[in-house]
DNA sequence: ATCCCGAGGG
DNA sequence: CCCTCTGGAT
């Protein structure tokens, strides 16, 4: 079944889970948590980030990809972390996401995991899967986030993104979803249709056919 | 070769 | 809406 933890990436602090979860985009975790005990060891605080010098923090960071990118998002973002927080993370979702670098999906991974405050976590695979599931029809992440959190508890949001998100890239796959493979295919209203979700299908359109 | 547990920008 | 940024896993 699924792995109980709400979150695979290693932190003992905020910070550490912010940062992490800034080198996890379009990276496994497995990945993250293979940098991540020399770059804290390096960086202990928003201030050491803040100096940091680009290109020693790129070669550290190098093996979890977009590293450039990543690199001038974590020193920006220990800059406005002393400039406008006091050095700390913030815990509210509206000054987290105005962090550079963070998105929804950074923002509430930290807010679930290092803060405790229930949210969803809507990312590509979540979207997908309340759709093929007929939990909702919507596509917009935000629409999305309303009705799935109607529908079950806050103290379970967590979790549920967790188990959805990872759900998702194991089995639920956009283009080959492994319906054989899945605990759920006797309950799914999409069992064995292939790609049903419509922004799937639209990009199916455009790519060509997925068999 | 192809895809990825995202975010920023045009 | 679309594109780009990257290395690594498969």
């Amino acid at each position: 079944m699924y792995p109980d933890a709400h979150c695979e990436l290693d932190f003992t602090t905020p910070l550490e889970l912010l940062v992490a979860t800034i080198l996890s985009a379009q990276c496994t975790d497995r990945r993250v948590n293979k940098v991540t005990p020399v770059l804290f060891a390096r960086y202990r605080s928003a201030a050491d980030y803040a100096s940091a010098n680009q290109e020693e923090l790129e070669n550290i960071i190098r093996s979890t990809g977009f590293y450039r990118t990543k690199a001038r998002n974590i020193i920006a973002l220990g800059q406005r972390l002393c400039d406008e927080h006091g050095g700390e993370v913030p815990d509210r979702l509206e000054d987290l996401v105005k962090l550079p670098g963070v998105g929804r999906k950074t923002a509430n991974v930290v807010l679930g995991n290092a803060f405790g405050v229930p949210g969803l976590t809507v990312d590509t695979h979540f979207g997908r899967l309340v759709r093929r599931f007929g939990m909702t029809r919507q596509t917009d992440p935000v629409k999305v986030e309303q009705e799935i959190a109607a529908l079950f508890p806050p103290e379970e949001w967590t979790m549920l993104s967790h188990r959805l998100i990872w759900h998702g890239r194991r089995v639920c796959h956009a283009r080959r979803p492994a319906c054989g493979a899945c605990e759920l295919q006797h309950l799914c209203p999409s069992y064995g249709e292939g790609p049903v979700d419509e922004e799937t299908a639209r990009r199916l359109v455009r790519t060509g056919p997925f068999s």
